[in-house]
DNA sequence: CGCCTGACGAAAC
DNA sequence: GGTTTCGCCAGGC
């Protein structure tokens, strides 16, 4: 919580310069690298940090390209606001997305994780770090 | 260049 | 209180 305003500044900050490349999804992958394990965080609370909290649809769609980039982003840490695994169906396997969640302690039920709200993380704890 | 789609979310009905 | 629709923005066709 906090200057959640300037969140979004910090982050692009952390960009390097030369960079050009301060697409939204850039900062979306970053975002999500910085998950901890065992922590599980939604597409709104990136999209908010962000800047963009009125267009989550597009943090999630810049996860539809993060499979495909190098530094590898923990996508099945990223969830909706209803802690349902609605992007499960687009990792390599339907279950692979329960399954590295489960393998990192997280519940997982029904596609829905257990004490979403406790295993939430809010992606501004990396600009307070 | 315009319409449709899309791993969400919140408001409206 | 559950279901439906709109809004967001960007990319694909």
């Amino acid at each position: 919580m906090a200057t959640r305003k300037k969140s979004i500044d910090q982050l692009k900050k952390v960009k390097p310069s030369g960079s050009s490349e301060s697409s939204f999804f850039e900062l979306v992958y970053q975002v999500a690298r910085q998950i901890p394990k065992g922590r599980v965080t939604s597409y709104g609370a990136i999209a908010n940090c962000l800047g963009t909290k009125l267009s989550a649809r597009m943090v999630g769609w810049a996860m539809n390209g993060a499979h495909k980039v190098k530094p590898a982003i923990p996508a099945h840490r990223v969830v909706n606001r209803n802690g349902m695994l609605s992007g499960k169906h687009h990792f390599e396997t339907p279950t692979k997305m329960e399954e590295l969640l489960k393998k990192e302690g997280i519940i997982v039920k029904e596609d829905q994780i257990v004490d979403f709200e406790k295993r939430f993380w809010d992606p501004t704890e990396i600009l307070f770090d």
